[in-house]
DNA sequence: GCGTTCCGTGACAGGTTCGTGACAGTTACG
DNA sequence: CGTAACTGTCACGAACCTGTCACGGAACGC
């Protein structure tokens, strides 16, 4: 599976530097001009990492950041930031930015694609010792283990994808077409409807013990992860 | 908004220490001496997140957080558990206890509040979605629910669509073309009077449970999403 | 008042969508 | 090499959605 990199920066000779020296090292690149177009891209399909201009028109690069740092989907996203100067460097380390590593411009194209590899390294293994929980289901990625309740699930490989992507992003609705980018990814070529067959599998093996049905189906548009029967107050925000 | 942490623990020493740091960290502490009073507690007003020792006398912690697991109001409220040593967080792990994280005692409070802050991250429904509100009413967008009041409406995708539309303008008035060109699609080839039919429908659901009409005719032109007039003023004075 | 226009109401038929089970090609693994 | 598990498709049926229509009452202009 290709690693995807998010590039948001507004100046396009940095970016088209960025996107040349990353693809040329294997990674798929995608390219956002601004806060606004970043967010809808990270929206439609979360990169693994996310490389920032410190200096963005509009939503800055440090709010950006700090906005997804409170997001559940996109709290742990790698993020290299660039900034201008040695001395924005430092001071920003010092605040509380969110950022992973940090870059300073002008930089060599190796020395960039090294810290990118860098972060990944990092961040990968801190993924893989987290835990999601909706209800009475857990779902640890580390042993790659399903519970509900004190039962263990089986479940084979999109299967556990595709709960996975649901656990990430609790209530929210997806539609299929939505569901196979981002479970099957950008390269997979299969029919809409297929999303409908693992729906069922996942269910079948969540619900093997007569327990509620946590997959909600919404006519029309997709499926999402949700209590059944009381409507869930929208919590407060923190 | 306030995040509201309920504090289960019978040994004072150890509640107000707890209870001294999370306030310190902004947090609104409410606090219960055993198991009972924290079931009282959570059917008064549930908190948002539950510190739960484990030693508990009557009512333990580990049967208090099964009880809530099993109940839909609470089965997803984030449960940090404390134990008193290392073996036992280990030992608790193991079993399924339902409990997102463990904190051993002693505990440093800056480690505890970060644990706090991250079951919090983990535990919270994605997006601080798009939430469109009018009087009683309010729509998801996330989730792609709609409520009113309390009470959850149910909407094919049409009304859905149409009800977006108008709560995105409220008080405007839109003619039937207009709402068929926005909600319908400029491709749609429909009658104008489908309208009609799909505001009956949405009416019906809205006011299901005897509400007031949202939903203004606007005699020859089309509907407005409005307040209904309280009453009618006499112009004369008495 | 009176005729006309406009909208609410209920019913209905055709279409769409989704759950379900079955099936075959593929992969994993002993 | 053979078996079992996995995965993508498909066809069918039931439930649901939706556009349309006819009818009657309400609102409006005169």
């Amino acid at each position: 599976m290709t690693v995807r990199v998010l590039i948001v920066e507004d100046e396009p000779a940095v970016r088209r530097l960025l996107a040349y020296n990353l693809e040329a090292a294997g990674f798929e690149v995608a390219e956002a001009r601004d806060g606004e177009e970043a967010l809808r891209q990270i929206e439609e399909l979360p990169p693994d990492l996310l490389i920032l201009d410190w200096m963005l028109p509009g939503l800055s690069g440090i709010e950006l950041c700090r906005r997804l740092r409170r997001r559940p989907a996109t709290a742990a996203l790698p993020v290299v930031m660039l900034t201008a100067r040695v001395e924005e460097r430092d001071r920003l380390r010092g605040l509380d930015t969110g950022a992973d590593d940090y870059v300073t411009k002008p930089f060599s194209p190796a020395e960039l694609v090294a810290r990118v590899r860098a972060v990944l390294r990092r961040a990968r293994p801190a993924m893989a010792g987290e835990v999601l929980t909706f209800a009475d289901l857990r779902m640890d990625l580390a042993s790659r283990r399903v519970f509900r309740g004190n039962r263990e699930i089986p479940l084979s490989r999109t299967e556990f994808r595709l709960l996975r992507h649901l656990l990430e992003n609790p209530h929210r609705v997806f539609e299929r077409a939505q569901l196979l980018d981002r479970v099957w990814g950008l390269d997979a070529d299969v029919e809409l409807r297929t999303v409908d067959a693992t729906i069922r599998r996942l269910r079948r093996a969540l619900n093997a013990g007569g327990e509620p049905d946590l997959v909600r189906t919404v006519r029309g548009t997709g499926y999402a992860l949700d209590l059944p029967e009381p409507a869930p107050e929208p919590l407060s925000a923190p």
